[in-house]
DNA sequence: GAACTTTTGCTATAATATAGTAATTGAGTG
DNA sequence: CACTCAATTACTATATTATAGCAAAAGTTC
């Protein structure tokens, strides 16, 4: 069990499915391979992209995101903070890849990761005493970061 | 300590400041307290308003959930829940307000609530952890409500 | 009721995301 | 390696949610 994705990974994946290996999405999957753990916005990965001298449409950035993010393809995450818009990260591997959490700070918009767990009994609860079928949850925090929390300490 | 706001109380929070208290003001808040324990978008408020026949402008609204968000008035609780549009409850009174959590339907998108609070403990460990200020958090749970689920059985 | 600030409603604008369409590209086939 | 055809792209227009600017109206204080 790798910890990643490769490019060989995408073109399996396409393969078995009626989808193209395209530039576009080759190209869209390097920069997250590029900046794993980042957590980048649909702008973001056009930016990127424009800089580096590919000619990519964003609306073919949105449409290459949701396609790695839809179930047959599995390859990233998709997660709305509560900003205006989406970001996306490489999806984990691991088969309780959702044990990770966001720490949010309400000044820079950074957001940091933390790994750890704690939801596993609530789940149990909440399907049976609410009848609820959960597929995926999200934990945020809100807050300040270390060198935010300075700026308003007095 | 009541269990809910009234229009006194606004009355009484908006003359400790500098804001006024208008009738569109009042009649923002009136549909909160008819509709307690629902999530309404700002959209929804405005039409709702309207189809009373109250005469209210989209922006107006906007405006006046913004201000019962904020700290000083702290009437209204903003959630964004991965839709496009931010939605609005009645803040809670209790000083641990933000021990209920939402579960998402993924299909209806409606949203249920779920009383209980597991995160105490976590919160002291991101704390010493990552050196981050926790101000709020919010966890959201994605699935599908009873009766969505069973259109997905087989 | 006058004075003065806040607020409103309207409209224009911003920001993010999706839809439509003609032209292009990828992948299988001969 | 060219042919065929569906999938894909780039571009643009459009949708959706939210905010900004401004003249007119309303609330509060005296």
């Amino acid at each position: 069990m790798q910890d990643g994705f490769s490019i060989e990974e995408l073109k399996i994946r396409l393969q078995n499915s009626k989808y193209k290996l395209t530039h576009q999405r080759q190209d869209v999957l390097e920069v997250f391979l590029n900046r794993s753990g980042e957590h980048l916005s649909a702008e973001e990965v056009h930016r990127i992209l424009r800089d580096k001298g590919y000619d990519i449409g964003l609306a073919t950035v949105y449409r290459t995101l949701e396609l790695m993010c839809s179930p047959e393809m599995g390859i990233l995450q998709k997660m709305e903070f509560g900003e205006k818009r989406a970001r996306y990260e490489l999806k984990q591997f691991e088969p309780n890849a959702h044990q990770h959490h966001h720490l949010i700070c309400k000044n820079c918009d950074k957001v940091i990761e933390f790994s750890e767990d704690m939801l596993e009994g609530l789940e149990e609860k909440i399907t049976k005493k609410c009848k609820f079928r959960i597929l995926d949850h999200q934990v945020i925090f809100y807050g300040y970061c270390q060198e935010c929390a300075k700026k308003f300490e007095n």
